[in-house]
DNA sequence: GATTATGTACCGACCGGTTGGTACAGAGCT
DNA sequence: AGCTCTGTACCAACCGGTCGGTACATAATC
């Protein structure tokens, strides 16, 4: 019973929990190394062993929320070979749509908040965030053209062309959601976003 | 010839024009008083001869910035009678698509950055961001009825679901622009939704 | 009309607190 | 002993904000 019930996790998880909570509503600059030494109880020369700077604890950060993404979050969606590639598609939105609801509108995107808050001043954090955001749309685009081959999608329509679409749109909707704290607007972007792939399919599905 | 060519601008619009500049592209907490004061050449002891906080100065150009939007960006689209709704919303979409070319991808929206940033940790700012976006809704909603109304947008579709829609796609599209620095993006996400639009119209134009 | 007050506009020094970051001594394990 | 960890004291730079004071135009007083 020294001091307090603390998990055992390593002190690096420790804080890279703790900082990842924080950002994610607080944003990067309004995250201070106090406030994450403080949340995860690690000293800062404990911090500083394992980090050499608030930057490469932001990179850290990203890295394991985009690796979360794409396994955790892209993958199984698109993983399961018994559906249609559109309603692949369709399902990711839904659990977007689910995480929104879970956090209850706090929060938005992880990778989208920074790169609002990066994109212009920070290089680094605006490669990294170009590079998720592209292999995103790639999922999409590799999911519209296998539609396209299978015939549910009008070969009229450019995949990488609706693909970028579909990606800003959720980033867009996921922010008016976090603005307006209201679940439905996301709701009413998903539904939208549904139609909007509705317009390029044949009538083959289902 | 004393010191300086400055603009005899008063200081208060000297600090306003110099901390939009800055805010816009390093964000409210990315831009200090200093540099606001270094921008405009102001004392520091004048700035709070007119504002009694970097809040409330926050507030003061929050607020320029959205009449500005209203008045000088959304207002103009829509006024000319002497197109059809679904046109003017088209020829608003094109403002934004010319205003994000011009920035050179860079800043992004104002709006939609505060809105990034501080929805979820200052209310204040929250709620009158969630106003502006609702005002912007409302324009789109209008248009859309009136679209309806004689008959260029069927009646199967709801307009304030759709410019809830609109709304937040734009505001993604913007952001996907500000991190990728490539203008085709939003020419792309412009491009889809107008199309999207074109899923709703009838026949009727042009 | 000279003098005394008053309000506005402005400045830069300074304050306490916080920032990201360092130095270093020790603890615990092998 | 020698390595990996970890806590603490400390730093300079910077943060938003306060302070005392100045310049100057106008108004009130005699």
């Amino acid at each position: 019973m020294t001091t307090a019930a603390k998990t055992d996790k390593p002190a690096r998880e420790q804080i890279l929990d703790a900082a990842t909570r924080l950002m994610h509503v607080s944003g990067y600059r309004g995250t201070s190394l106090d406030d994450v030494l403080k949340e995860s109880g690690v000293g800062k020369g404990n911090f500083y062993y394992y980090f050499k700077s608030k930057e490469e604890l932001g990179y850290a950060i990203l890295d394991r929320i985009v690796q979360g993404f794409l396994e955790r979050t892209l993958a199984p969606s698109f993983a399961d070979p018994s559906h249609a590639p559109l309603e692949k598609i369709q399902r990711f939105f839904d659990s977007i749509l689910e995480s929104q609801r879970q956090r209850n509108c706090v929060g938005g995107c992880f990778m989208g908040n920074l790169a609002s808050e990066l994109s212009d001043v920070h290089e680094g954090f605006r490669r990294r965030l170009t590079d998720v955001f592209t292999r995103w749309r790639e999922k999409f685009t590799e999911a519209l053209t296998h539609a396209q081959a299978d015939g549910t999608l009008t070969a009229a329509c450019d995949p990488a062309r609706l693909a970028h679409f579909l990606v800003a749109s959720l980033e867009g909707a996921i922010l008016m959601t976090k603005v307006t704290k209201e679940i439905q607007v996301m709701e009413t972007c998903v539904g939208e976003l549904k139609a909007h792939l509705a317009l390029y399919a044949t009538g083959a599905q289902s």
